[in-house]
DNA sequence: TTATTATTGTTATATTATAACGTATTATGC
DNA sequence: GCATAATACGTTATAATATAACAATAATAA
C-alpha cells in the first residue's frame, strides 16, 4: 500500500515535499514535451506549500500575491487543468478543491481520506481496493476508465484528540 | 451484492420505480416524523422519472413546469437537502447532480458507476468493497464516517456498442 | 526572420449554491 | 377551536465555482 498518510498528519519539512514535487514535475514535462511555466509551477508550489486541498479562488489569491500581479480565474483554471492532465495534482470533487499528488508515477487509483475535523487529506493507493473495484465492475460488465474515491472521517490525530476529550 | 445496474441500462417501466420510491419515502417519513410535502415529493418523482442524475437547476426547471409556477433555487435546494438527509437520494459530486437511491434502507455505502458515454448511473452496494475500504482505513488509523465512490467508464450497453463499432 | 504554436491576459458570463428575512402552513398544547 | 410554536416555503440578493470567446504575448520551429 502506498500512502502519505503518516506524513500528512505530522509536522514535517514542507520544503522537501515542494522540491520533490517540482523535480518530479520537471521530469514529467521533459518527458512529455510540456512546458512548466511560472504560473503552473507556482500553482503546484502553492498546493504543496499548503499541503491540503485549495480551491481555485484560494489559489487565485495566493498566486496573485506570489507573482505580485492580479490573476484572473481562467489563468488559475488553465494551470489546474494542465497539472491535472499530467497527474501532478488531483481534484477532490466533494470539496471543489485541488491537491498535489504524492506519487504521480504510480499509475494508481485516487483514494482520499479527508478529515472532517482538521481538513487534512491523505492519499492512499491500495492494490486490493483497486482489485475489488475492478472485479465489481467486471461483475456488472462496466468498463472502468477512472475513479474518484473520497472517504470522510477523522484522521489519526483528530481521532486521538476526540478519544481524549471524550475521556475528560 | 446489491445493484440496480441491470435495470438502469435496460428500458423498463419507470412508473414502477417512481411508485416504489414514493412508497418507500412515505414510510420513511412516517417513521422519522418528517413531512413529505408536494415540493419534496415532486423532486423525488422527477429524479426517478429521469432515472439519471439531474442538476439542481434542471430540477428547478422541471419542478416549475410540474407545479405550474416559478420556483426559486432555495426551494429546490431545500427539497434536495431533505431527501439527502433521509437517504432517499444521493449527491454525485463529480457531476454536481442528484439521483434517486434505489435501496434507501440498506445501510449501504455509495458506489456509483457513471457511464461517460450515455450518462446513465447505476448504484452498487457491495459488502466486499465496504470491507476493503474499512480495513484500509483501519491500517492508517483513519476513522471512517462516510464515503463517496464514483466510478467512470462504459455501461454494459455502451461497452457493447463500442465493441461493435470497432469491428466495423 | 517569419510562421506557427502554445500560453497568458482580459472581459464577460454561465453554473452551482447559500444567506437572510418574511410569510404561510402545519402540528401541538390548552 | 384557538393560541403558540415549529416547520416549510417564498423572495431577493449574492456568494462561490467554472468557462467561453477573443486579443495579446511568448516560445518554438521552419
Amino acid at each position: 500500500m502506498l500512502t502519505n498518510s503518516r506524513l500528512v498528519h505530522q509536522p514535517h519539512d514542507h520544503e522537501r515535499c515542494i522540491n520533490a514535487a517540482l523535480l518530479c514535475a520537471n521530469d514529467l514535462c521533459a518527458e512529455k514535451n510540456a512546458r512548466m511555466t511560472t504560473t503552473r509551477e507556482s500553482v503546484l508550489r502553492l498546493l504543496w506549500q499548503s499541503h491540503r486541498p485549495l480551491g481555485a479562488y484560494q489559489l487565485q489569491d495566493q498566486l496573485a500575491e506570489m507573482l505580485g500581479k492580479p490573476i484572473a480565474p481562467p489563468t488559475v483554471y488553465r494551470a489546474i487543468e494542465f497539472l491535472l492532465q499530467l497527474g501532478l495534482i488531483h481534484r477532490i470533487h466533494s470539496l471543489n478543491a485541488y491537491i498535489g499528488c504524492p506519487f504521480p508515477n504510480s499509475g494508481h487509483s485516487n483514494l482520499f481520506m479527508i478529515c472532517t475535523q482538521c481538513g487534512s487529506v491523505a492519499e492512499v493507493a491500495h492494490i486490493t481496493v483497486n482489485n475489488v473495484v475492478q472485479s465489481t465492475c467486471d461483475k456488472v460488465k462496466f468498463t472502468l476508465q477512472s475513479q474518484s474515491i473520497e472517504l470522510f472521517g477523522l484522521c489519526p490525530r483528530c481521532s486521538d484528540n476526540t478519544e481524549v476529550s471524550n475521556h475528560d
